[in-house]
DNA sequence: ATGAAAGCGCTAACAC
DNA sequence: GTGTTAGCGCTTTCAT
């Protein structure tokens, strides 16, 4: 069954479709009984106008530019949401969100049924595909649909890119603990398929590293990027009949961070006279949890209004984009979760 | 400076406006020297197809939902995402996601620059509007693009609801506490322009009604529905020099309870020894809290998946949308945050 | 292998 | 007041 269009309702109403055009723009003149015949077509026949063909073939139309973030659950997006909303606004563009919850398909999806909405530009916040299939993002590049990225991907994408120097900050995030006098130290590592998480291992190994230090295989927990995760790798790590537990954690986010204080509570230990917690993102709530946490502050918000204007600057001009790649600074904010060792206190 | 177009680039190529449309499409039968020749073209100006010309006008193509939340930081609205995704995506729609951050003008705006892109139906939490200038709602229908609300509004608007008995939750989370013995009770009211702020509030005094009871103004405190307003209000409301400290603060939701947990912490106080407290809504979080939030569950996900059903059914049908009211059950989840009060213990 | 021309659903002159 | 018609940018037969 096709869909009904204007001269539908214009011959069944019993004129023309400029008429009909005429009542549903609001135009004057148009006689008043003719507008009820018309109006009572339109009702009777569920009818719909095709935007597409209304605005977007005629006018240039509003313009709007397209976000796609890993985890919608994730307040890390909602403040880069923020952000882009921000500065999109401030220029005249929307911005809309579409989340490829950790789903390489989701994402290619996503891309492509918005790009088919004539989306203006893109910000997506990429999933590292093992197999490597980027198909989605060359063939925005193919149509001249500019994106920026919020995470590094493994094939030399010659892209914009928008993103802290997290092989740094996590590596800075641990010198802290090692500093505080701890040894045994874990990290709660993020999900498989993630530079981030990649990066963030990579700057822990590197402050083992740098020190001649060790850190042993058990230490290194693939966790997620959940409060969910945080929490059972916590109760699993600190679980009955456990020896040699860590007295520090550094983990891959905040969620994870929050699961994971959770755990140590149930498990009755305390946080950080037992256990050191460190974070990743500072999202808003980790200043106002009851133990606040220390973690890495991420300027998520700048980020977001960074790439919105990256974005639109290639938008509005006619060269090809150069490939920008941005590392905002990130550093740790120390809070109360992290203390030295009960060992280093009394020992 | 107007967009460049197929006909520019087929002139500018040498060659018909069909020839770049089958390059563009990667169709065979386009000499090998012909297809560069066009795609130097394509390149060098930058074209862009305009997608809406492309498949819109021509074929049906996907269809998408929108999804208009009230703040894209709340846990609460990530689950009605993922549940309003998983049902459209068996369904074969895709959601893009939308934040009014609480602003109006940002969501007529959303609702505008939505709809102008053909989106095919919406989900809405709609602000509970002062002026009541429900215009872009009317728009919708009007038009005939179906939608269903999240929230309830004034204007006896005859649409599709989905939610939950707020009043009724709120009254049963507050005669928890009540029967638990406390007697100085307070409550964190959510922002003002709210009809779940004003249903739970209402809860609230209903229950205190019922049993003949007084709640004095000074214990409704509006707070509004973040993290950061729940530790702004609760330092307040603890604050020093303060006399007839309320024992239990029930919350507008989790997030606020969360803040206030912190904000407790900060003024040593515990809970729920010195003060119980009870959440709204159940984020997955609240579970995993170092204090298990005792809340009320609101089943988010279901409710995401219903609203997309619902609305795809609409879409789906010829006939006139009929304007179900649905309301999902929800009910106290009583966790660890809530206890008898000292005095009850001691007395 | 390439081009001319008819449409996709609608708006906007311009006639009548 | 209302209808005719020429586009909007593109795809798609159908010729050539």
């Amino acid at each position: 069954m096709k869909r009904t269009t204007i001269s539908d309702v214009a011959e069944r109403a019993g004129v023309s479709i400029a008429t009909v055009s005429g009542v549903l723009n609001g135009k004057t003149g148009v006689r008043e009984s003719t507008r009820a015949r018309v109006q009572a077509a339109i009702d009777a026949m569920g009818y719909r106008p095709v935007e597409a063909a209304r605005r977007r073939l005629q006018r240039p139309g509003e313009r709007t530019l397209a976000l796609i973030v890993k985890e919608i659950h994730n307040p890390y997006f909602a403040d880069i949401v923020i952000g882009a909303q921000e500065a999109a606004r401030e220029r005249g563009f929307h911005v809309v969100v579409m989340s490829s919850e950790q789903d390489v398909d989701l994402e290619r999806d996503a891309v492509r049924s918005l790009a088919a909405r004539d989306v203006d530009g893109f910000i997506i916040n990429p999933l590292l595909d093992d197999g490597a299939d980027l198909s989605h993002l060359f063939a925005l590049t193919h149509r001249n649909v500019p994106f920026v990225l919020l995470e590094g991907l493994r094939g030399i994408l010659q892209t914009t890119l928008v993103d802290v120097d997290n092989v740094g900050a996590a590596r800075e995030a641990t010198r802290h603990v090692i500093d505080l006098g701890h040894e045994r130290i874990a990290h709660l590592a993020g999900p498989e398929y993630s530079m981030h998480a990649a990066e963030r291992l990579e700057g822990v190994r590197r402050a083992f590293s740098e020190l001649r230090r060790d850190l042993p295989d058990r230490m290194v927990v693939h966790a997620g990027a959940s409060v969910e995760d945080g929490y059972r790798a916590g109760l699993d790590l600190f679980g009955p009949g456990r020896s040699g537990l860590p007295t520090a954690v550094t983990c891959y986010n905040d969620l994870v961070a929050i699961g994971l204080m959770g755990a140590l509570s149930h498990r009755g230990l305390r946080v950080p006279e037992d256990v050191s917690v460190v974070g990743y993102d500072d999202i808003r709530m980790a200043a106002y949890l009851p133990v606040p946490l220390t973690t890495v502050h991420v300027p998520k918000r700048d980020m977001g209004r960074l790439a919105a204007e990256l974005l639109i600057e290639q938008l509005d001009s006619a060269h090809p984009p150069r490939a920008e790649r941005v590392r905002l600074p990130a550093s740790l904010v120390v809070r109360a979760s992290t203390a030295p060792p009960r060992a280093a206190l009394t020992g």
